[in-house]
DNA sequence: TCATCTCATTGATAGGGATCAACGCCGCCG
DNA sequence: CGGCGGCGTTGATCCCTATCAATGAGATGA
């Protein structure tokens, strides 16, 4: 296709996996080319730490291709994983010394990344820049707190079932078509899975067998399931308002 | 005392309590003036409801005495205290629908409270404003995932011992002075106090009679407690991050 | 002043889930 | 090909803490 007069040079962002669902989409096209000039990917393989707890902050970014994990933990090794990172979340704390938690790859990932001081420059010559990361910071705190309601009065089954359909929300939805059943990828190992929901490994299998058993999913493998009953599973979260995050043909089929 | 020439007049606000330690003092002249003619003053009594969950947001704020709580609640009733908010702490979500928690009144209080569509047109006209609500926000958030720690792998003595802390950080450093014991306000019931930690009631005043027990506190009321031995609190806690925030003269009685 | 109500405390009991242990499965590498 | 190590599963046991219940203490109001 002819470029058009005047138009812009591609840029390599043009060409980007995320462009249209994450930050650098809702914001003016000067910025865009800034940000583009600034940023570089990164591939990180599974197990890799991207970057460590109490480290200093030298970059952030955007998730481009796999799942990164943020944790915190205790001086006695307990651990606890506050947060999932997918296709197109950012990553990294801006305005910030030491990171609060560490973050690393759940799975081989691709980031994009941006020198944290220059981005931070960024910000102040692009107030817009600014609001966009506020929107999404604002989004993280409610999931956090979320994620308190969760940890601090639901039970261990309830956690399970409020995990699925969380990353029903998060990953599952698009390649869902009606009639088919809806299937999940957990991109999680089940360690990680119980250190999310404050439980443990053990236990985590055991729900979930239990779950296969009364006929609310069915486990392909480990990593892979399929959902039998999406009713029961919101039903069992005991967390309706989950269900809102779901895209409307899925949530049909759950009330 | 004469005042200065060219100088502005006096508003509410150059008296306000809180105007030291809060956002209004980390932003420009030009803007506090804007604020000041936004703002008005609330009051609230124990136990009222400041915004509902789930009720369209109409005014943000900041504390300038008592205290706030967040809470959100499941279907059936059972809830989970996401956050207290004190003195000078900011409330209300900006840039969003309908509230994710409730805002309660956890004592009688004051709040100083801008209609939330004018302070948003504000951070437009004033990017430092959305900067300082930035990293703000992003404290809130670095906040709720220590929190996540402490629900998802801490044991209730810990928590305990953890909220204290807390406490000492958030209410208590300024009036103590060194030589006496770190006395504690705890300005929340048990109910709530079991609602922040994921726990009971019951648990609670029991964990909190063996700390006496042990020694560690003195129970002077159900509400004051005197600490007289901050390094055991300290290791109870199994948080010796949370030490950080104490002031440096009583985290050398801690360490 | 006494009745009443809420909150905190203390005791007894039961249950959910952590812990410990063993085994199967699978990928990796010598 | 066979040993090995990590992960997931399953079983047995124990303990922490939720729950139920009763009492005490302080606040409120008639």
């Amino acid at each position: 296709m002819e470029p058009l007069p005047f138009a812009r040079a591609l840029t390599h962002c043009d060409r980007c996996a995320v462009r249209k669902s994450s930050l650098c989409n809702r914001v003016c096209v000067d910025l865009q080319e800034e940000l583009s000039r600034l940023s570089h990917h990164r591939t990180y393989c599974l197990g890799e730490t991207v970057l460590g707890e109490m480290e200093a902050i030298s970059f952030v970014g955007i998730v481009v291709s796999g799942v990164l994990r943020m944790q915190k933990s205790l001086e006695d090794g307990r651990q606890q994983l506050v947060g999932l990172l997918f296709q197109s979340d950012f990553f990294g704390r801006v305005f910030g010394g030491l990171s609060a938690h560490a973050i690393e790859a759940a799975s081989d990932v691709t980031l994009c990344c941006y020198e944290r001081r220059a981005f931070e420059r960024l910000t102040e010559r692009f107030p817009e820049l600014e609001h966009q990361l506020m929107l999404s910071t604002l989004d993280e705190l409610d999931a956090a707190r979320n994620w308190m309601l969760l940890l601090g009065c639901q039970t261990t089954p309830e956690r399970v079932a409020s995990f699925l359909l969380m990353l029903c929300r998060r990953t599952g939805t698009n390649q869902w078509t009606p009639g088919a059943n809806l299937s999940i990828y957990v991109p999680i190992s089940r360690r990680d899975m119980a250190s999310y929901l404050g439980t443990t490994g053990e236990t985590i299998s055991r729900v979930i067998h239990e779950m296969s058993r009364k006929g609310i999913i069915k486990i392909r493998n480990s990593q892979h399931f399929e959902v039998l009953n999406m009713r029961q599973l919101v039903k069992m979260s005991a967390r309706e308002d989950l269900s809102t995050g779901l895209s409307s043909s899925i949530r049909s089929i759950a009330l």
